[in-house]
DNA sequence: CGTATCTTGTTCGTTTATCGAACTAATTCG
DNA sequence: CGAATTAGTTCGATAAACGAACAAGATACG
């Protein structure tokens, strides 16, 4: 029931048919595999010539390999399917305020050399720095020619299309032009996204992060098959990624999913944003150190206040896992205020599944009770109160995952028609 | 940048081609008209001979005609097409508590007849009574035969694909099928949709309400062209429509757009879902007559209160506009609360702009100088505190042109593919 | 008035996709 | 070994876009 907007369409050609079906096998094969040539044509009500004929194309393509031969109780043993991605690599930029990561990795997620320095603020020189790394790494592992792209994560708000950073207050940049800039110094095509919405993108794409990571068989199972969820990332600061019918929401002006300046309180703590009572300002790791530490006061004061302590939110969360009484009850606070945030959530888009990514994940058994509390004491409906709450610790590499996902998601996306 | 959803997806055939195409060229008709074939193949970029042979079978189908010859400075002058809407007639239902609204209209949204009856709290009898009503109504139009579907709207949750209404406090359902009940006492197709989804509905089919109503000219201009934007309706309840990407969003359990309920105060009045500093709590019809009456009450006293003064929102809205200067603070103040809630949506979602719908809005300027006051002081950027507010009327209909969108966008909307 | 020019709309042969049936290949069962 | 069963390929039929040629209807200009 979407509208078809008559400013920028896609018509349908000839070989648009070819390129849906094209995609739709694709997916299949990452979503099944391994998958044979018949088992293809059933699912997809197809006669098989027409499977015959596209997987041609894909094995000429380098997207689809063939594997062994699958066992059946009768008949001809069938060849299994494979999408290819041990051979399709991505280059993952993590832009911090702390340090910046930068990762090789498959378009699978499987991780091959990773990379950390401290940020340089000054966006030509991290750029030229970036370029060095991504070359030097590319040449190591002999893979110049497999590379499908770079993906950059940044904390702040991104126009995706254009590849500009409208504004990072973390890093001060505003109004940069990352794309081009990275796209010449590497002959490579770049992707740039919001943090918290790339990692939105790896969960519809990549699923979520595996407990034993590290695994040879990749993270490509295809996500969680749930089409409409949120994203809340808690740590400096607290952002959303939003997902509606398996497509990340990115609003009028790229500034879709500020979850994390709407206000919970009148008179709460003053936040970075000018405003006071944010849900940032009750939730974010500064906010709950210091809570941790007996404060709750305006995060100005309280940077300086850690800064002197030499707390961190690691070490609140360490201590809450050796039976901290003072500590659990900071992070429990931190998940009632985080309740109340994502009360608002469930409530404006119904999601169907919340995913919590940072540190605090680490001591969830204190966050959980107090969040699911709140959630269930304002929601409507019994569905509403029951939305599956589900952890992603920080240990994870969720925005470098996010970084993969933004090069991969354009691999298998439907095609635009309409 | 969709995801395929590989347990549900549409295959391209040999015919999806055509049905794209041929739903593009309506649509552009449909913003354009009147406009020639050739105006049409320049607009595709594709040969004037696809477009002889599309425009052929929608003629077959009546769903264009042919109008006068256009002018031009030289050569064969063109043959001008329209979209054919005088003969497609729609039943639209607007189920609410104090009364129920009929309307056979056009699928331009042009009004024929409307009938108004007191509301029958029975599921049944109302479906009764609604199928006698939509009986004679068309009988008396000699619209037997072009009438394409029932449109319905309820102050509530529903289930749009299945018909259900989930859940509608006001009316006191629960779990009742209205889309079977009606198609069978009918025999015509029924579309059911929560009143405030469908009104988001009719902004992007429909476009805005006129406000000189009744001319010939259909309002089929084809919408405001804005992709995503957000319509609050306030009334009794508050509830909002959401719209990304030119579709409504609904949510993993149908209840999305419950931004009604979302708490601005800690310490707010009781609202009627059990919560307490709901949006609804503040800024509903009845918070605002309370507020006049110098009350910020528990809306189950506030309705005592306000049967026993007899004064309705429609009173204040007039003695505001006469320049009392007490209504007009009560009105300010909604419009503060309002402006809080409606940050959280720009926050969130960064809608191209905002519809409000109801009665209040026909003491605008009381209400928007606070509205854009609250929004602005809680941006984040210059693009967000700027969001457009447009309101809309109570007196324009905007539910009942909801249940008229129900009907007229599946004729009019992408056909679902990948 | 006659002719060149220009634009609209149609027709028709070419290419390329799905569709479906026939065919070959590989395997198990009796 | 031969019948049955399943996988995968091939090939002719059909239907779509594509593109060039063509007919229809209008103006401009001698």
């Amino acid at each position: 029931m979407r509208k078809i907007d008559t400013r920028d369409f896609r018509r349908a050609t000839r070989a648009t048919s070819r390129q849906v079906n094209r995609q739709i096998l694709l997916n299949l094969v990452r979503e099944h595999q391994p998958i044979s040539r018949a088992d293809l044509a059933r699912r997809m009500t197809v006669g098989r010539g027409v499977v015959t004929t596209l997987v041609k194309e894909l094995l000429e393509e380098g997207a689809l390999y063939e594997g062994a031969l699958g066992d059946l109780p009768r008949g001809r043993r069938p060849m299994m399917l494979h999408v290819q991605t041990r051979d399709r690599l991505v280059v993952a930029i993590d832009v911090r305020f702390s340090r910046t990561d930068v990762l090789l990795s498959d378009l699978g997620g499987t991780q091959i050399a990773l990379e950390r320095f401290a940020t340089r603020f000054g966006p030509e020189e991290l750029l030229d720095e970036l370029a060095i790394r991504v070359r030097r790494l590319l040449r190591a592992h002999a893979a110049e020619g497999r590379c499908e792209g770079i993906g950059m994560v940044i904390p702040g708000m991104v126009d995706r299309r254009s590849g500009r950073v409208l504004n990072a207050p973390q890093l001060g940049w505003r109004d940069v032009q990352v794309r081009a800039g990275l796209a010449t110094r590497t002959g490579l095509p770049v992707h740039v996204e919001n943090a918290p919405a790339a990692c939105a993108l790896a969960h519809i794409w990549l699923g979520p992060a595996e407990r034993g990571r590290g695994t040879g068989e990749s993270g490509l199972s295809g996500g969680s098959g749930i089409r409409d969820f949120v994203y809340v990332s808690v740590s400096d600061g607290v952002g959303t990624g939003v997902v509606v019918n398996g497509e990340v929401v990115r609003g009028h002006g790229h500034t879709a999913g500020e979850f994390g300046h709407i206000p919970i309180s009148a008179d709460g703590p003053r936040c970075l944003c000018g405003s006071q009572g944010c849900l940032e300002a009750h939730t974010s790791n500064l906010a709950t150190v210091a809570r941790y530490l007996g404060h709750e006061l305006s995060p100005a004061i309280a940077r300086e206040l850690l800064q002197r302590s030499g707390v961190t939110v690691d070490d609140v969360v360490r201590r809450a896992g050796d039976g901290d009484e003072r500590a659990r009850d900071a992070l429990s606070e931190t998940g009632r205020y985080l309740g109340i945030g994502i009360s608002m959530i469930v409530q404006a888009l119904n999601p169907g599944q919340i995913f919590v990514g940072g540190e605090i994940t680490g001591a969830w058994d204190s966050i959980e009770p107090a969040l699911r509390a709140e959630i269930a004491r304002r929601a409507l409906t019994r569905g509403a109160a029951e939305t599956p709450l589900v952890p992603e610790p920080a240990g994870s590499l969720p925005r470098l995952r996010g970084a993969i996902a933004l090069v991969a998601a354009p691999v298998y996306a439907a095609p635009q028609v309409g």
